[in-house]
DNA sequence: TTATTTGGTTTATAAAATAAACTTGTTTAC
DNA sequence: GTAAACAAGTTTATTTTATAAACCAAATAA
């Protein structure tokens, strides 16, 4: 039987950012855009997703006088992510 | 930079679907029910989904007096899954 | 014969993804 | 110094999806 796939993970940009996120120790909005390829809106309520999810943490700072909004995966998220991979390896093989 | 999923491809059920297509010569949509766990109405209209898309073919016949329809994948589906796959490897390393 | 079950399809509703428009503040050009 | 352009997002609106609920036709059971 296949098992269910936590929908929060199962979303191509949620996703990418659930994949970068768990890689580098954290990344900042602009990044995520940029190595998404992402539109501002779209990121960002997908951000909120995750967040409400208490999977990623996000910390708004500036970078000078810019605003600057930086997100790191919690152990939470990490646990997800971890569990979406093997759920998924049930579909693939 | 992150490969586009193929968003037909992308969906809990017909991802199920295709998996168990994918190994099997040919399943009827009872089988494929019973396997999934899902609504007769769910896959019916994923089914039709996968079919317009020429993933897999539809063959409908009876069972002695009942009706089925079986389905199998088609070699353009099996391209998709196996690109899906490749795809998604990218998001999950 | 009238329920009930099988094997679905169609239609309606809920949830998601995405895009478009807007906001707040900053830098640049005049 | 002020108007125009830009950066970094957020909010709102629209489109697409997924899913569930309702329905239907034929076969079998009571």
């Amino acid at each position: 039987m296949f098992p269910k796939l936590d929908p929060l993970l199962h979303s191509e940009l949620r996703l990418a950012v659930m994949s970068i996120l768990a890689d580098v120790e954290s990344a900042d909005f602009t990044y995520l855009k940029k190595q998404t390829g992402s539109t501002s809106g779209n990121l960002s309520v997908q951000i909120d997703k995750l967040t409400s999810a208490g999977y990623i943490a996000v910390e708004k700072g500036f970078k000078g006088k810019i605003p600057c909004t930086t997100c790191r995966i919690t152990p939470a998220g990490t646990e997800a992510f971890n569990s979406y991979v093997e759920a998924l390896k049930e579909y693939l093989k």
